[in-house]
DNA sequence: CTGAAAGCGCTTACAG
DNA sequence: CTGAAAGCGCTTACAG
């Protein structure tokens, strides 16, 4: 069944069918419903190729997670990605989900590049990228639509970059004054990768907080890690071993990295929050369940994708020359991993 | 850039690149050689659009999860999803993932419709479908290659039909005989839902279990469900306002139903598994981190779409009379929700 | 309001 | 071994 069949059936060309289907104005009602009838009546849909060919969109987003080892397991991730396509599904667009185990791999990187250039999208939305990601720019130089998670907006705007943050500044300030608030005074962090945009964000957010809340940051106690829960563990398990003296709370780069420091404090027969206070960042969907359930900085992944997710859609049905750019704030949430001291 | 483009950089014809793309065999490596360098320096991919509407296949695969409610928040079934992409893509293929909130909307359908007669995919795998479900029936009779977990293969078998089950009769006999082995005899049931395959077989492996092991069933025990949590919660709640004898051990129809159970219980002040002991099905994420720590019957779902992904893509590349079943076993888990009577 | 025709970018018999 | 040409199924100026 084509649009040559429909047109020899409803008794007009295929300009007419074609123009039905794409709802021009210049169809009289009668020819619209004689045209739909067949149309309905025998299946028919446009073959999507010859559309795409023919110059219509896609209606297809890309998305792009940068994750090293098997991402089906990480529950975070995957909701990411179900939301993503929730999204776009609103808007009648599909998505096609890549995931990247090695964004340094030339191999791995001509796929993308290929999803791109062979047309099966009409743009795409990137999560896990370094600060700077050589595909990323290069995609954007050719003039693809790309959304860019946790990455800066450069000095030289384009409107085909839309980029979406967290305002992790004032995550770490919360987190930050809550734990003074309780009396805490001998803070300790857990970095996260320090090649991603919100590694260094954080960090520095924790420093301004402390200066903000008059409190010394001791370098020992910041420690190195990488946004997984097993840096979380090797960076508590490594700092146990040191001799020194002990911060009395610790704010990990994020959830995950939490779980692993709560899991090498247990090992080590510590408790939380009774001999440590612990904080996160994300708000993890596990952290709600965790013993102890954890206290988090909540920051809203669906949320932010879901603007992503529309704004970059919008572009690419009307490209605007206008530079887009999505901040959004976090906000403390207290459960049973911090105690007053 | 186009094939045009490259031909002419290259010296040759549209014809002689094509080969060279597609490693025909009959291109002299000079000649092959030549025409890579060109392909290479300038970043050309063949339009897939181009490629398609010539005849070839789109390397996309359709996944259609049915689903009622907001699915990104279920982490299992998140799973199954980027199971399916993985799996995929270790075949150079894509997945458009479609949820599908009512299967018996017309709209709905008619986008699943369309999906496949766009030509946008070249099969497609469907999850939670009814024991029948027109929509696949249609699909199927129109000869697209389908992928079906939890149904059964029809008397007259067809060779464009793949479908996949567990082995639900010895899970539940599994289930069952650990709970005799405990000394209950007293067994209860919540089943999942009646519509879907595995709701009707999970029961009927249970009476079947129950009478092997010489057990009575009361059918006061036997209570309603339908695969998630709510119906757990709610099954429990109303059974413990009846004033009849109860049953020491229930068995869930799967392990979201069991946590609803056990929320159940917990609120009406009785511990699992001092006052009842549990055990679900599936072996759910969050089931070892449950507490109590879920005992369960285990499943493989990752196992089964990756066998499933991997025979429908098969089945894509080299149509094949050969009808096509999967079943899986399953196997019992024993953590902490069951006690000795 | 509507049809004939060009064009989108490939692949693949066909002929040599 | 290779090129010219038909064909895949649409959309959209163009002309009337």
């Amino acid at each position: 069944m084509n649009s040559i069949e429909i047109a020899r059936l409803a008794g007009v060309s295929r300009s007419t069918v074609s123009r039905v289907i794409n709802n021009y104005a210049n169809v009289p009602p009668k020819t619209r419903e004689k045209v739909m009838k067949v149309i309905q009546q025998y299946n028919y849909f446009p073959n999507v190729s010859a559309q795409v060919l023919a110059g219509k969109r896609a209606r297809t987003i890309g998305l792009f997670l940068i994750a090293p080892g098997h991402v089906s397991s990480d529950i975070l991730t995957n909701m990411l990605i179900v939301s993503v396509i929730e999204d776009a599904s609103a808007y009648g667009y599909y998505v096609l989900t890549h995931i990247i185990r090695d964004a340094n791999d030339t191999e791995t990187i001509n796929n993308v590049k290929e999803i791109f250039f062979q047309r099966r999208i009409d743009g795409g939305i990137f999560i896990g990228a370094a600060k700077h990601e050589p595909i990323i720019e290069e995609l954007i130089s050719e003039g693809f639509i790309v959304g860019v998670v946790d990455q800066e907006q450069p000095e030289i705007q384009q409107f085909n970059r839309i980029v979406a943050n967290f305002n992790n500044d004032s995550g770490m300030k919360q987190a930050v004054a809550y734990l003074a608030g309780l009396g805490h005074s001998k803070i300790g962090v857990i970095n996260g990768d320090m090649n991603r945009l919100s590694g260094p964000t954080k960090y520095e957010g924790f420093l301004k907080a402390m200066q903000l809340c008059g409190l010394h940051v001791n370098q020992d106690w910041v420690l190195a890690g990488s946004f997984h829960e097993e840096s979380g563990y090797e960076a508590i398990y490594s700092f146990l071993r040191t001799q020194g003296e002990r911060p009395t709370a610790i704010i990990a780069a994020n959830d995950s990295v939490a779980f692993g420091a709560i899991r090498a404090l247990k090992e080590h027969g510590l408790q939380v929050p009774a001999d440590m206070s612990i904080i996160g960042f994300d708000d993890h969907p596990l952290s709600d369940k965790h013993h102890p359930a954890l206290t988090t900085i909540r920051v809203d992944f669906s949320g932010m994708l879901k603007r992503l997710t529309s704004i970059l859609i919008a572009k690419i049905e009307q490209p605007t020359a206008d530079v887009k750019q999505i901040t959004l704030d976090c906000s403390l949430v207290v459960r049973e991993s911090c105690r007053r001291v």
